[in-house]
DNA sequence: CTAGGGTGTTACCGGTCTGTAACTATACAG
DNA sequence: CTGTATAGTTACAGACCGGTAACACCCTAG
């Protein structure tokens, strides 16, 4: 190793990252891989030395956005240490800057629209990560002592899934409007009815 | 004429009903024209005879979405004629009905999330069409004398579509087997609140 | 019978797609 | 310098895409 240095901006990150941001913006099916490799100032040969197909690259790339979600959860721990309630409302926070953040939804759920192959291997992958998801919002409310934890993780997590979705169709300007005072008032709602 | 007979099945609504098919199985860009032509017993030629273009057909299968959703609106009317609570309800049994109908979540949103071009001519329909669904809903809630009409409808309307959007990306055994009971809870809480 | 509109058939155009082959250039390790 | 691994370049294969041209067909209206 060198120097020590990670040699940041390596071709295959530059692929991994310029891809991401392309399948966000104009969709999987929406954007070739010689655009890809263009916009990452590289070429398809380097593409294909580093993902075995355009499939794989769909994976890592959907895995990628799962790990940056992570770092999300893990910035809401450092930032309220142990105050699992106080976490729950930044992630409300969160979801509602991510509502006005840009017109496009949840990539996994825009993978998810556009890969109709059962057996796609992108499909087992969006599955797994969007399960984990859940898990560590039911998690979250639990530890907040809120009683039916997983009933209002659910709950959560529809509304801004939905909320997602109404931004691609009906813009800004429709029912996500009202997602935090949806989302604030089950909480208090579940609060209320919480066994401790 | 000729008998009266609207001579059911001529080509344009074969093209028609099978694109609308083709394109909520395997989405808008996993179907080309040819696939559909041939699925409808008929062939490309026929098809740019009736469309001036793909784009024209995918706005016409949308449109025809919504025209079969707004005769699923005229049949609660008239199985609960002016019995706006109970129709509200019929809307909630329907929707849970139409999440375990297939994997598929619903096709203008998985069109929006395809077709991202923001000056799409399929982008202006969907969100019309959207709206006027939104709308819709509002009225019901507020017809059944509940009092945050609005709020109740668009709670409802993102549970449902975080709902389909689940049920696509985790399955029936996801976040959307609660969808009833969310939304009869919801239904019973606001009209807890009602001026009357 | 005749004329014409809707339909079917075949072939094609130009473009784009994923994926590969063969070769060259570079940078670094010994 | 030499060997090796990584990356860039060009060209290409094979398939599919949306869309069109030209022509043959058939049913029905008159």
């Amino acid at each position: 190793m060198t120097d020590g240095v990670v040699e940041r901006s390596r071709p295959r990150d530059r692929i991994l990252e310029t891809a991401r941001d392309m399948f966000h913006k104009h969709g999987i099916k929406g954007v070739g891989v010689d655009a890809i490799t263009e916009a990452a100032g590289t070429n398809k040969m380097t593409l294909y030395r580093h993902f075995e197909s355009k499939d794989e690259l769909i994976v890592e790339c959907l895995r990628a956005n799962a790990a940056k979600a992570g770092a999300m959860w893990e910035a809401f721990e450092v930032e309220f240490p142990g105050d699992k309630l106080a976490q729950l409302h930044a992630w409300v926070r969160k979801a509602a800057a991510m509502l006005n953040a840009d017109g496009r939804g949840c990539d996994m759920a825009n993978a998810a629209a556009e890969l109709t192959e059962p057996d796609h291997p992108a499909r087992l992958v969006i599955k797994e990560l969007k399960e984990a998801q859940r898990h560590r919002l039911v998690t979250l409310c639990r530890d907040a002592g809120i009683g039916q934890a997983e009933l209002l993780a659910d709950t959560l997590s529809l509304l801004f899934e939905g909320a997602r979705v109404s931004v691609q169709t009906e813009g800004t300007e429709g029912p996500s409007t009202q997602f935090v005072r949806m989302a604030e008032g089950l909480i208090v709602s579940f609060r209320g009815t919480a066994a401790g």
